[in-house]
RNA sequence: GCCGCGGUAGCUCAGUGGUAGAGCACUGGUCUGAAAAACCAGGUGUCGUUGGUUCGAUCCCAACCCGCGGCA
């Protein structure tokens, strides 16, 4: 009798509501793999800073792999800090991953923070091009001169329906929209489908949502980034003396930018402490409203310490 | 004790004789190959306290309280 198959547990929150732990409790329990869906902690050398779980590589039975706690915990520490990194690229690695671990008759566990990558693996994208480096350029320049003003109004002349749902000052989505009509011929508000954000696809496996109270997770960011200061500082130097530009892009990433301007005497290091949580708490805000529109997961909220167990939540998340 | 400066949003501060504003913080939201990105919206207030002048005081006057600096 073949046991029955598990389905995946996809884990989502905001950065420090503890993902790690209760993936790895997770995988502990039902003899899984974990496929980390972040953005960051794909870079190598970005350990501290991203709050990559420990751990090392090694050659198992399935090949080379990331080994956190003895668990293969895939997607991470792989990529140089000057690559760039996406989610089309993501979603393609990840089905690669996710398809060798359930060949394994492991449990895949996806964990991580980076919503969109979530979004992009488990509702798909629609049939887009891929960016275009040498069009990118070409925008850049031309928002350098004109400002973002001039870009939005390229827009507008192409695609007004585009133009209209995406503001001026939104000059990264402003350039994609250009990017694609140029490269697919027509608007791109004609070609996208308009049903990318909805629910997950809940008969497909299992979906957490970690959600904290927001003084308690303020109090955890807080903490995690006291915590590691020094080993993060010697890390970015240590970057910096290896040559890697300030704005590459492993380092164009939450808390970098303070930590350089910090290593530079820019700001103090109680000031880099306050803006590094700060931009952390913003960026909690951010995923947590992004998880927040996922009505079918299993919302498992943390009103005070005593409520994060580790152990008994990802009892919980099984016994769902 | 005296002199000076200050007290306005959670914080730092601007401002006006007609009940007030910025940045940050905070709240809600957007999101289709940069997403730890890039954005959109919202002002949340006993203007230190009590009196006085005035049609009207956060603003002018007085006293008091508190903080900082100086002189004793």
């Amino acid at each position: 009798m073949e046991p029955e198959k598990i389905k995946p547990i996809t884990l989502m929150g905001a950065n420090a509501s503890g993902k790690t732990e209760i993936a790895l409790e997770l995988a502990r329990k039902l003899g899984g793999e974990i496929l980390s869906a972040d953005s960051k902690q794909t870079y190598k050398y970005l350990e501290a800073g991203t709050a990559k779980p420990a751990g090392v590589w090694a050659d198992t039975a399935a090949g080379r792999a990331y080994l956190v706690e003895n668990v293969p915990y895939h997607l991470v520490d792989n990529l140089d800090p000057r690559s760039t990194y996406d989610a089309g690229t993501f979603v393609k690695e990840a089905k690669k991953v996710m398809a060798e671990i359930e060949g394994r008759g492991n449990a895949a566990i996806m964990a991580g923070g980076t919503g969109m990558y979530i979004q992009a693996f488990w509702n798909g994208m629609d049939d887009l091009p891929p960016a275009n480096p040498e069009i990118r350029q070409e925008l850049a320049a031309l928002a350098e001169v004109g400002g973002k003003e001039a870009l939005h109004a390229q827009l507008a002349a192409m695609d007004p329906a585009a133009a209209v749902k995406i503001p001026p000052g939104n000059i990264q989505r402003v350039m994609r929209a250009i990017e694609i009509t140029r490269l697919a011929g027509r608007p791109v508000s004609q070609i996208w489908s308009g049903r990318f954000y909805n629910a997950l696809p809940a008969h497909e496996g299992k979906f957490v949502f970690l959600k904290w109270q927001r003084d308690l997770l303020a109090e955890r960011v807080k903490r995690r980034t006291v915590t590691r200061f020094e080993e993060w500082a010697a890390e970015t130097r240590n970057l910096l003396a290896k040559g890697y530009p300030e704005d590459c892009p492993g380092l164009k990433t939450l808390g970098y930018p303070q930590m350089l301007d910090y290593l530079a005497g820019r700001l103090s290091k109680p000031e880099a402490i306050h803006a590094i949580t700060g931009a952390s708490m913003a960026y909690a805000k951010r995923q947590n409203t992004w998880f927040g529109r996922y009505r079918n997961a299993l919302l498992i909220t943390l009103e005070k310490y005593e409520d994060y167990d580790p152990a008994a939540i990802a009892a919980k998340i099984i016994n769902a």
